[in-house]
DNA sequence: ACCCAGGTGTTTC
DNA sequence: GAAACACATGGG
């Protein structure tokens, strides 16, 4: 058992980190192909100046926002996309992420991905982590951590989801460890400065070896 | 100096 | 449609 394997390995990380829902959704967006470390100095920030509301950021000169948003890269598409999710949420829920995520799986899944700025991981990581719904989020690291374990075969965004949602039953508490676990080991992988992983949990089941299992 | 980070949208063959 | 590109700061 994979995940059984990993949670022993690097125990529980209890993600996402986030004081509300609303911080989780921001940290979502901001992460995106960034540190969560670059993450937390930018909401860090946004919490010292009491700005972290939909209706605050939305309300924010272009600099400010701007300078919120520096710490985590793509400040300028960030503070732009960051500001269509808080004008949305005004427009449509009341000024509440809240009320959007109340709605099913499905209808909110739709209505986050057709707000710029938020592709297939960022709604599921917002549906799953602030939202409570149990679906699988997927980003680089999983598609890299399925392919070794299976050798490689290419697949979407969708296939490998649902892969996951096949094999396993729909909790909240595993679907948020899993993701978090994977994240985890990710990271812990050979890369070319580092051409061996030490102590890989997973070293027995790795397809190409464990010399192979970089990116 | 080089590589990488919890992607997404647009442009181009 | 896939593939390539732009976006940008911070850490190892």
């Amino acid at each position: 058992m994979v995940y059984g394997r990993l949670l022993a390995a690097y125990g529980r990380l209890g993600w996402w980190p986030g004081d509300s829902p609303f911080e989780v959704c921001v940290g979502a967006m901001l992460t995106q192909q960034t540190s969560w470390k670059n993450v937390e100095r930018a909401i860090g920030m946004m919490k010292a100046e009491n700005m972290l509301s939909p209706n605050k950021l939305a309300a924010l000169p272009r600099e400010n926002l701007e300078r919120l948003c520096r710490p985590t890269g793509f400040y300028r598409q960030k503070s732009i996309r960051l500001r269509g999710f808080c004008k949305h949420i005004i427009q449509h829920h009341g000024g509440a992420v809240e009320n959007m995520l109340a709605q099913d799986l499905e209808t909110a899944r739709e209505e986050l991905l057709s707000i710029k700025g938020i592709g297939e991981e960022t709604a599921d990581s917002m549906l799953l982590y602030a939202g409570a719904h149990p679906t699988f989020v997927v980003d680089a690291y999983t598609t890299r951590f399925l392919g070794r374990l299976d050798g490689w075969a290419e697949k979407d965004y969708g296939s490998v989801q649902k892969l996951f949602h096949d094999k396993i039953p729909p909790n909240l508490e595993v679907y948020r460890e899993y993701h978090a676990l994977i994240v985890e080991h990710g990271k812990n992988r050979c890369t070319k400065s580092k051409p061996r992983c030490s102590g890989c949990p997973l070293e027995d089941m790795c397809a190409e070896g464990i010399s192979r299992c970089g990116p």
